[in-house]
DNA sequence: CTTGCTTTGTAGTAAAATTACAAAAATTAT
DNA sequence: ATAATTTTTGTAATTTTACTACAAAGCAAG
């Protein structure tokens, strides 16, 4: 139990494999042991018996099962279900970065791997509750304005488009003077959802920190640790990711 | 083994899952109420003990084990594997329309398990070749004139900023007037990236049927049996979409 | 209706996983 | 450094789960 506080100092993985391998640097000598031999070959572990594992490994079967209920599952055969299921999603699990020789077949399976890849880290990464408190927030402004810079003015506009077609009022002021001004001018019921791939582009801290004067409830989609998060009311995190390994997308919902 | 024979004659599917489908019409009382059971909920299937299932199904233990041999596993708990593994690369097959029941967990979800459906089915679709021809008449342009209305407006956005990311000259003139004027004004090296959900809106067809006549070479992401496919020199075929089932994502390499 | 064949279930067996507990290793305090 | 405490690991027994052998029921052809 003491163990649980330690695993939830782990980072949060996509998958059981992913959690293993980050993992591994913390674990115990009879840990490290199970866990290498399983991420050897985490395919053929999920054919084996606990009997098999715990001998391969060096270790006994207890160990083992110890180890699985260390991961969050009910015990081994659970463990290997979750395993299968990693290694099958697994082949999104890291993102190939495009090369200069690669072909027009290449680079295009590639490009949507990653983006595919991101998606799902995304999926799992997101707080579903913060998306829910979004969501009622987006339903009750009277008005939102939306403003992305640069890379995230494309998902601005997608934000806007979608949100208008759902019947809310959204506006997405595109040049600089507008976006301050929409930001000075804080009245009841508006709101801000404000969209940065780095969440540190000096332009958008600046309308977040005018409308922050004003008490003005801020969404934003940014990464977890960036300074544009820190003055947001509300949180929808995303991964740092490099453009051009990728499809842009856009969160949105309702 | 004469059953085997009645096995290899079933049609080949790309997973357990699959398979079962198709077998359905081909089992015995006693199997179908298995099949039927597991296919119910692939997913809560594996997480079963063979008593549980035989029970559920109405069948005994040995019938379910039976079942299992029958498709070409080792027994029961390999059986399970296949099966998670098949309900794991199964949720990208089909698109499931968001509910106004769903939760912000569930519509989060399918929101994102529908547009890696449609990243995907878009993958097995395009072609190659007209995307190495796109990406060669991209880089030989002088000037790209990139047009995308209403949905495809944040599409065309995030093209304009990708192309010049890539070092091209790419202009996403956003006025109806000003599309006209790009459109009539042909110059050698320019070339059109038009972009559109439909392939069916009259003021994109308008700017198209403009190039044409200028016979300016133009670039669609459209549908495929769409009017502005067929005004297209090249043509990178979508599918037809409900674009509030998915994230908006856009096209585009180099 | 009976014979032979297939299908299904019962009961027993084997294997696999889990638990309880004890021994060993590691950590801390004296 | 060594005794005491805690943590980790393994042994052995238990329980659960899956499998096999065989018998009974269902079905088709003679």
């Amino acid at each position: 139990m003491n163990q649980m506080n330690k695993m939830d100092a782990w980072p949060k993985e996509i998958n059981l494999i992913g959690e293993m391998r980050s993992a591994l640097s913390h674990l115990n000598k009879t840990e490290k042991k199970i866990a290498q031999n399983i991420l050897a070959d985490p395919e053929a572990a999920t054919q084996k018996s606990i009997a098999v594992l715990a001998k391969n490994s060096g270790v006994s079967e207890p160990s083992v099962n110890r180890f699985c209920k260390r991961f969050n599952t009910t015990g081994f055969p659970d463990f290997k279900l979750k395993l299968a299921k990693a290694a099958v999603s697994g082949i999104w699990e890291t993102v190939h970065p495009v090369k200069p020789e690669d072909d027009a077949g290449k680079y295009t399976a590639k490009i949507i791997n990653n983006t595919i890849a991101n998606l799902m880290a995304f999926k799992q990464s997101v707080s579903y509750q913060q998306i829910q408190l979004a969501v009622e927030a987006l339903i009750r402004a009277k008005r939102i304005f939306i403003v992305g810079l640069g890379g995230s003015s494309a998902t601005a506009k997608d934000a806007e488009c979608k949100f208008f077609q759902s019947g809310l009022s959204a506006c997405n002021p595109v040049d600089l003077i507008m976006q301050r001004m929409v930001a000075s001018n804080y009245d009841a019921g508006d709101l801000f959802f404000l969209i940065s791939q780095t969440g540190e582009t000096k332009e958008i801290i600046e309308v977040a920190e005018l409308a922050k004067l004003n008490n003005a409830p801020i969404i934003c989609l940014a990464p977890e640790m960036s300074r544009l998060s820190k003055l947001s009311t509300l949180k929808l995190q995303i991964g740092r990711v490099n453009s051009l390994d990728r499809l842009s997308f856009s969160s949105q919902a309702t």
